[in-house]
DNA sequence: GGGCGCCTGTATAACGTTGTAAAAGTCAGG
DNA sequence: CCTGACTTTTACAACGTTATACAGGCGCCC
């Protein structure tokens, strides 16, 4: 059987209230009750009763993350950030994850998953504005990544199209002239998508193709789905020499493809990836990354929704960028030059 | 304003205990009531506070699942298969990991991190017996993985020893005679690590040698340790033809290294992990692993920990066997017959 | 030394839900 | 038309906590 505050209280010989004075570091309270107290409380294994003090308090101290999936190594390590985040905040993640699905994520952004937390962090991937216009859920929400929309809710992201521009110019500043965009969202408004702006924007603005015949758009984003979209652009017969893929998992899947047909990478083809996932630092042609400062996204996004949970006025709706790095490796070193080993 | 059953109530014009009946699917509700009560739940947007039926009915709907690191795929493919699996049982998983230490790992066993639990999920891996046996906790518990307890707790795993052996077993098939064992745990007794022991006793078992030289221990399970470990080996000076990885990313990172120096996988070092990770698929040599069936622990798990939640008499531990099955890439090719492509 | 105010501790009422038990309603049979 | 058996609905009391308002006790100042 569980002790409650009345089990305390009845064995220390004062009031429910007392106890719970104790518990909650009330400051009125002297320190020979506090001590009389607190006896009772590690006699009594007293551990306070989470339901009831959500209950009473109208918090439950869970946010939860909703990320699209875990597979994707990025995610899985923002997920650990966050939890950590929370935790310093004694606050406890409950993760869910979408798959992408513009139906989970309505049904998440409404609540109707979790119906127990805080706040919500989500990362959608083909949620509509409208979605999230009508949503009559009044927990905070946090929306993080890719996806931008003019809606007022904090969002926490990297300045995608800088990073996107960025890559690319690493690639033609190594001399590439046809870059190919690996991963762009199959049935979506493309330029909903930032990576593929960024690409296109600088490809432009450097007087080089950027057609369609150099983008692949994919379903999903896994090494499957980069891979298949590589040996589709080789299929058509282009060639082009860099790739810029919308993550690391879809350019090592690129990777795998480009080995297997005997094209070496970067001599042949130099490839950028984005989200500097761990794998992409071992394999036996290391990757160049965009590297988003996941501590930071997490951490803010954490703070974002607890600023929300203060109680006064609730800060402007903000969009916050994150830092972010590019990180280069074997698959676009300029020269022959023999890379250090593994670690970037 | 959040309503209740009490606004409900009021709007409809009958008790509070009548909406909750109709919410509750209880039997005795005339259709007419049904009706009439469910078009107030709609008007108003009736949605029940969980903190309140939790407080009420000493459950949550929540169950923890912690895990080492998200960071490894396997942990994060298997927490999806988690998450989906307490879905389809109404429940929602609160997600935290330890990092493989124990004292985190205490703390989860004891309910500290989240006290809002119906049931935990823990993957352990420092953990002793010991801070099993004096758990005060009463939230019911399912161990998960390679450690092995003989503790009354139900156990999800594979047969890690069986699957060992039959890993290193395809190795001495292919010819090998010197299989090294990546990913020992540094500072604990071995025997208690069932893939060492399956190693070692395949080993002795064919005549080979399982010395200590071949073992290579590390503090952490990621690529980096890996390639460590694997780069620690050749620095004896030992040449083995083979070696069996404590898991994936471990291989991956040994490959890496062994890419570095100039030595072939498979024809010098034939190599197989354990998890089949998706990123083995990948790699410029496709990764051997030892595939555990996650969807079934997962599934098993949940299922474990709601059977204990159901009220009635607890039933027996157990010790639960999922399946597994070695998969064969190119880095255990027995010839140089091209494999098939990435996809295994 | 009496009155005032501050500091501690206490009784009681919520928070929103569901289980229990009893009240009200329905219907058939005598 | 009454009785009894059953069905449907209701009132009320929990679950364990914290907020509010209040009752003592003590020291301080006039």
């Amino acid at each position: 059987m569980r002790v409650s505050l009345k089990d305390v209280a009845a064995h220390a010989g004062v009031s429910i209230k007392t106890v719970s004075n104790v518990v909650n570091n009330y400051q009125h309270v002297t320190p020979a009750m506090r001590e009389r107290v607190q006896q009772s409380i590690d006699a009594l294994g007293y551990r306070p009763n989470l339901a009831a003090r959500h209950l009473r308090k109208g918090r439950t101290g869970i946010i939860a993350l909703a990320l699209p999936e875990l597979g994707n190594p990025y995610f899985a390590e923002l997920a650990a950030v966050v939890i950590d985040a929370a935790a310093a905040h004694d606050y406890i993640v409950l993760l869910d994850h979408t798959g992408g699905r513009r139906e989970q994520e309505v049904l998440v952004s409404q609540g109707f998953r979790a119906r127990v937390i805080d706040g919500l962090i989500l990362s959608p991937i083909e949620l509509e504005a409208d979605d999230l216009r009508d949503r009559a859920e009044n927990v905070p929400l946090v929306l993080l990544g890719e996806r931008d929309y003019d809606l007022p809710y904090d969002h926490i992201a990297i300045d995608n199209v800088a990073a996107a521009r960025a890559a690319v110019r690493h690639l033609i500043d190594l001399g590439r002239r046809e870059v190919a965009f690996i991963g762009a969202r199959r049935g979506h408004s493309e330029p909903a998508q930032l990576r593929v702006r960024g690409w296109r924007e600088e490809l432009s603005a450097a007087g080089l193709p950027a057609d369609d015949g150099l983008v692949a758009a994919t379903d999903g984003w896994g090494h499957a789905d980069g891979a298949a979209a590589m040996a589709r652009i080789l299929e058509t017969g282009r060639r082009p020499d860099a790739v810029f893929a919308y993550n690391d998992p879809m350019a090592i899947g690129a990777m795998r493809v480009l080995h297997r047909q005997g094209l070496r990478v970067p001599e042949d083809i130099a490839i950028v990836g984005f989200d500097d996932v761990v794998e992409g630092r071992f394999g036996a042609v290391t990757l160049t990354s965009v590297s988003p400062d996941k501590e930071a996204i997490g951490r803010l996004a954490v703070e974002s929704v607890l600023a929300r949970l203060g109680g006064g006025e609730p800060p402007e709706p903000r969009r916050v960028w994150a830092d972010y790095r590019l990180v280069r490796r074997e698959s676009t070193l300029g020269r022959a030059a023999p890379g250090r080993d593994g670690q970037d």
